[in-house]
DNA sequence: ACTGGCACTCGCCCGTGGGGAGTGCCAGGC
DNA sequence: GCCTGGCACTCCCCACGGGCGAGTGCCAGT
């Protein structure tokens, strides 16, 4: 049914809606694009497609637009990722390379990926649940009263205020430090409960009460911010959104608002390699008339936190899955050397 | 030439054009409010009005719509500042008592803003500049690897590394954390420069060089510091912001994302009272079209930072004012508290 | 100083009528 | 059997034009 010609006029209805933002007809693609054939066979070639639903009439008698079915093809079978220019990479790196800190490097990195696509940019924070600990600090800020904070590889502290059951001496403080680093640092982040487990035991009667509520505090901080933060950028694009504005642009809007909803959309990416999710496949319903691209990345080989965007389901896919493939790997590069 | 009843007319029809969104008419004007005149003497009141520049006429023969100088007598003259109904204050401090830390304090509060007042809020993160040290602390990670953690009094954390030009032994760094703490403990942030001004000099030659290394990042984190972060939220408001969407709302979006403009648009406001910038008051081109409520709020008698909404200069300036004032209020609460 | 009346101005809505782009189908040719 | 040119048809888009109504400015009268 879908022969080699049929793809090939798949692909330039796509090419040719995504650049003009209007139903291509099919004297339009033959003139545009060196098919061969006469509009009336590609007439023929657009029905078949319409039988499978690939493309769409918006009413009778005008061109055709891709459905997300058609996207769905295009991205799957059709569409290479386009690789970015020389220039572009260097321009990338260059602009990455000037970050200070952690939250200078995910600031930059959204500005950087908006501007490249134009379009909306969401990275999440590397990270804490595939990350291990560099450090773990222990200060006494009062004598019933601690403040903890925890290091890890990725560059990013967390810290903790802890109120003692009772007052805790300095001696006991070195020793709980240097007794939970010894056994913390460098572990992987999910292997900490078990390490720390029967810490308490070891220690005076007195002091038990407290080393129980700083490992609680501890194994909390773990859990808690597994919960990510993320940063977003880039919405001024939306307005390149259509012409249907209210009603399109609103519910992006609301859904960009809510972390939840955006984290569970990168979450839902698969781990390695990118993911695009079009339209109505992503769950949430504000979203089901934008795609979202996104990748993991990561200091190492493996991802610890994703990064992506979010735009029209008309969209250019190669070239912004390009732009985000390679933002994503220098991110990787600069967290790798921090 | 403004009389009593002319500042009446003035008001009515800000009244009616921010609830109606469309110019009003002099005979709309008598029917809907009691001014004790006919439609003909309401419009050479209006003639007046517009004459004085305070209304204008979108096209002849159309209703009056007030200019931004007419909202600005409206801010100044005749509106009060409406004050929160008992249930909504209630509404508030519970959803601010539920903050588990600095940040949620801040996200909820933008949060809040926007719902109360169906427009964009921005709210800037407790300023270091007025605060004061509550700790400061120095971590040894590796022998020649240092990591600097200041806490304020509000709550904040910030965390740097240091690469020590030479090793640093234990007990050194004991002295220098405990020389440091007694000398900018509690104190303002901004007196610190000078505390820590000859400290070098009390150091053995060979830890001088990373005594001086520690201050002067100390020093730093101060002045960057002092570029202040702050969230935003409820953007998808700004799709209630009129009919002729693209062009308002790009350069709205554009200047959100621009912290910079916004911080700027912050800092202009007095610090005590509030401030209400309208239209073409506001230094930022794309903001023309917008007016933006702030105020500042603090833990205690002080400001410590800003906070207010963005919304078209078509909106309900005493709600408004009303709202961003309570809010401001319950949030330099919950800050005392913690 | 206010009011009622009146002529006038425009923006808005709506129906109408080409013009054009695009389609589906069919008969004919390679 | 597949492709092509031709042809009639369908609709969207847009420009034109008239009627309606809200609103105005002015003026004469109280």
């Amino acid at each position: 049914m879908l022969n080699e010609r049929r793809l090939e006029v798949l692909r330039a209805i796509v090419h040719d809606y995504v650049g003009t933002e209007e139903p291509v007809g099919s004297k339009a693609l033959t003139e545009r694009h060196s098919l061969g054939v006469s509009p009336a066979t590609v007439r023929n070639d657009m029905a078949a497609l319409e039988e499978e639903g690939f493309i769409a009439q918006p009413h009778t008698s005008a061109g055709r637009i891709p459905t997300d079915k058609g996207y769905r093809l295009f991205v799957d079978k059709l569409a290479g990722v386009k690789p970015m220019a020389a220039p572009e990479r260097r321009a990338i790196q260059n602009f990455l390379d000037g970050a200070v800190d952690l939250d200078d490097v995910v600031a930059r990195t959204v500005r950087l990926l908006a501007q490249l696509t134009r379009q909306v940019a969401v990275v999440q924070y590397p990270s804490l649940t595939r990350s291990t600990v560099r450090h773990v600090e222990l200060l006494s800020l009062a004598p019933a009263r601690l403040m903890l904070v925890l290091i890890t590889d990725t560059g990013r502290v967390e810290q903790r205020m802890i109120d003692c059951p009772a007052p805790f001496g300095e001696t006991s403080l070195a020793d709980l430090r240097a007794r939970l680093n010894s056994r913390v640092a460098s572990r992987r982040f999910a292997d900490v409960p078990q390490l720390v487990q029967d810490m308490t035991e070891s220690f005076d009667a007195e002091d038990r009460g407290t080393v129980a509520t700083v490992l609680s505090t501890l194994l909390e901080t773990l859990v808690e911010e597994t919960e990510e933060r993320l940063m977003i950028g880039g919405t001024a694009n939306l307005t390149r959104f259509g012409h249907d504005f209210p009603l399109t642009i609103r519910p992006v809007l609301e859904a960009l608002e809510e972390q939840v909803v955006l984290l569970k959309l990168l979450g839902e990416a698969t781990d390695s390699g990118m993911t695009v999710r079009i339209g109505h496949e992503n769950a949430h319903e504000g979203l089901s008339s934008t795609s979202v691209v996104s990748v993991g990345y990561g200091s190492g080989s493996e991802a610890v936190a994703k990064l992506g965007v979010v735009g029209p389901t008309r969209m250019d896919y190669p070239g912004t899955m390009g732009a985000v493939r390679a933002v994503a790997r220098y991110v990787g590069q600069i967290l790798a050397e921090s």
